[in-house]
RNA sequence: GGCCCGUUCGUCUAGUCAGGUCAGGACGUCAGGUUUUCAUCCUGGUAACAGGGGUUCGAAUCCCCUACGGGCUACCA
């Protein structure tokens, strides 16, 4: 399997099921997707657990529905298969100790027997001291393991199964240079490294063995991943060219930091203000928690991947709206920012506004249905396909619609009296009545004839058209929003306008003094 | 503390690599217009090169320092 040339690129996105994906994953997750249908490569999705200790029963589903739900497929992965197979990395347990005995037979690795306890006793000493405890070639040598022990001790540990990790001997003295696409130049000094544990006593690997020996094997080109690996790029290049093999290209992404303070965004940013950082509902399985979704906010999920993509990269133009296969075409790594950046939950909302208005009458009409039905509320889809069309541009997201329109639907239980002290006069039931019977007598009941009526009778009792208006449509509505007056009178029919008429007065005159 | 990364309107950003338009756009916000209400919509305004040194005829752009912000610093990923 190795060594295969290949000239496609692949890339993967290898998350960790310790808990939901938060919306930067997902942007990772688009990113490496983008890269990979721009350059007309290929899309892994890989499962990283191997840290047993961290399993969260459900989040590798969860992993999958949100990703699944953003539009990101993959062509090779867990579920998809591939010549790589298998792709979680608890299946290829075998393989990473394999490889971690070579490098420990080209000297570039160690045994170590130091118990958690006694480092983190050394740590706790060095911390007194004002100093920090690294595990590094100045300390090594009076340590544990293979490179301070007699060889004969160290078998006789192996033996008689006493727990060992193994750790990577950091070479001394060495200036590393390497590029990242999005940052170009870094250098760091091998001395301010330790030597990492690359396979842990329960006999997994962590992290970095296994994502470089994966990497390497599935033939990945291009890693795209956050910035928080940047610090442990060195450990990794140093590992690609102990193993002697080429490395693939990196970028590291920018983090996305919360709206407002400072830091990165976090679960709890969203409870606290108000908008979802999950691409979808999770429910902790351990307390219950939920935690709120895009999806069920009312999010469209090409609106949250629109804004995603716009979060850290831009097209150079002033193009704002894309559409995934936009994307495929324009996105590139060179593009991509390298200062992390704030979430903006109003600008979140533009991006679905712009998507809703957008969004064929007959999807809307089907989700609104759906929202209605769970209020028991059954009506035809062409007068909901009407209330749509008459609320869709005035709200974000489909879950405002029936804030919008409530009273197409159900008569109003009260009625707003802020209004009536601002808008009733005197004269106002009276003329309210008197346009009632107007209603009455009047012909066929449509919106121009209703607004033709309204104008005749305003200009016949002299009255300004809104002295009419703004009372009947506190009547109707029982506030003042809304769509177009005599559209709602159409809608309503004949016989329940006149009823909210009534029903109004008698109300405003029993809670007015 | 140490190491690494970063810093243009309130926010996302263009412009930086190849120094030279009143530093451009979008979201937000404010004002005006449209209107029977509330929105939408249209028009306009507001607002930024973190600070200090250099280099240069000329610096947001190149170099250095400082400040601030972030990430990492586990037998987590």
């Amino acid at each position: 399997m190795e060594n295969i040339p290949t000239s496609e690129t692949r890339v993967r996105f290898a998350p960790s099921p310790t808990g939901p994906l938060h919306i930067g994953g997902v942007r990772t997750a688009l990113y490496n997707y983008l890269f990979a249908r721009h350059t007309g490569g290929k899309m892994i999705l890989r499962i990283e657990d191997t840290d047993k200790n961290r399993f969260v029963p459900g989040a590798e589903e969860y992993i999958t529905a949100s990703l699944e739900w953003a539009g990101i497929r993959f062509d090779e992965g867990i579920h998809a298969g591939g010549p790589f197979a298998p792709y979680r990395q608890s299946d290829r347990k075998e393989i990473y100790r394999h490889y971690a005995e070579e490098l420990l037979a080209r000297g570039q690795a160690y045994y170590a027997f130091d118990a958690p306890e006694e480092l983190e006793q050394k740590r706790k000493e060095a911390e007194q001291e004002k100093r920090v405890f690294t595990y590094d070639a100045s300390v090594r040598v009076h340590l544990k393991n293979s490179l301070a022990l007699p060889e004969d001790e160290v078998q006789q540990l192996l033996k008689s199964g006493s727990p060992f990790v193994i750790r990577f001997k950091i070479p001394e003295n060495e200036t590393l240079v390497f590029q990242d696409i999005i940052r170009g130049e870094i250098s760091v000094h091998t001395a301010t490294l330790d030597d990492k544990v690359l396979f842990k006593s329960d006999g997994m690997p962590t992290y970095h063995l296994a994502n470089v020996v994966d990497d390497h094997l599935m033939e990945i080109t291009h890693v795209i991943r956050g910035e928080e690996w940047l610090p442990s790029l060195p450990l990794h290049v140093l590992l690609y060219s102990g193993f002697g093999w080429e490395m693939p290209l990196f970028a590291h992404l920018p983090l996305i930091l919360k709206p407002e303070g400072t830091g990165k965004l976090s679960k709890r940013d969203g409870d606290r203000l108000g908008f979802p950082v999950f691409p979808i509902e999770w429910k902790d399985p351990f307390t219950g928690e939920i935690s709120s979704g895009y999806r069920e906010a009312g999010y469209f999920s090409e609106a949250m991947v629109n804004m995603l993509a716009l979060l850290g990269w831009n097209p150079g133009t002033e193009q704002e709206i894309f559409s995934m296969d936009e994307l495929f075409r324009e996105f590139s790594l060179e593009r991509v920012g390298k200062s992390g950046s704030r979430f903006d939950p109003a600008k979140a909302r533009w991006f679905n506004h712009h998507y809703l208005v957008n969004c064929p009458t007959g999807e809307l009409t089907q989700r609104f249905g759906k929202i209605l039905a769970e209020k028991g509320i059954r009506r035809n889809p062409d007068y909901i396909e009407r209330v749509v069309e008459l609320v869709r541009e005035r709200s974000d997201f489909v879950n405002d619609f029936w804030t919008q329109s409530h009273f197409f639907f159900e008569t109003p239980s009260a009625w707003d009296l802020d209004t009536v002290r601002k808008k009733w006069k005197e004269e106002t039931p009276g003329l309210l009545r008197a346009f009632r019977d107007v209603i009455l007598e009047m012909g066929e009941f449509r919106a121009e004839n209703i607004k033709a009526e309204a104008e005749a009778f305003a200009r016949q009792q002299g009255a300004g058209l809104g002295q009419l208006m703004s009372p009947l449509r506190l009547c109707l509505v029982g506030a003042t929003f809304g769509p177009d007056l005599a559209l709602i009178c159409e809608m309503l029919g004949r016989e329940e306008v006149m009823a909210r008429i009534d029903k109004a007065l008698v109300y405003i005159a029993a809670n007015t003094v």
